[in-house]
DNA sequence: CATCTGACGACCG
DNA sequence: GCGGTCGCCAGAT
């Protein structure tokens, strides 16, 4: 398959950010919809800076399993990305792909000093 | 060709 | 908020 949109997409989360499976396939008009980007990401080559583990469920979840799924979160944390229980905020962390390298924050809500 | 499984998502109780 | 069901599609067996 040509999931190579799908992994050049990913290589340009910003660090600190994430995305979810259902927005790369509505941007990429994935047939089979967020269930195959998850099986792409599932078998995305190792060694080719694909940041995998930006790429979060739907509600910014994190809804992989073991063992991969300790190896995620420690990443992101690494990426200053704060998980609480098994989600992320998406208020702070979600990022729309696409459209040169704009587009962020959709539903940044805050008034107070935010962090970017 | 029939089934099962999976790094999904929307719905419903 | 949590757990179960169904719809989705691509491989594997």
């Amino acid at each position: 398959m040509a999931w190579e949109p799908i992994y050049r997409l990913v290589k340009k989360i910003p660090r600190g950010r994430v995305t979810t499976y259902g927005d790369l396939a509505r941007v990429l008009r994935v047939r089979g919809g967020a269930r195959v980007v998850g099986y792409a990401m599932a078998g995305c080559p190792d060694g080719q800076g694909i940041p995998w583990h930006r790429v979060v469920g739907a509600g910014g979840r994190l809804i992989i399993n073991e063992p991969h799924a300790s190896k995620q979160r420690r990443l992101l944390e690494t990426e200053g990305v704060i998980i609480r229980g098994n989600r992320v905020d998406m208020s702070l962390y979600f990022w729309l792909p696409g459209r040169k390298g704009a587009a962020a924050r959709p539903r940044n809500r805050n008034k107070s000093g935010s962090r970017d």
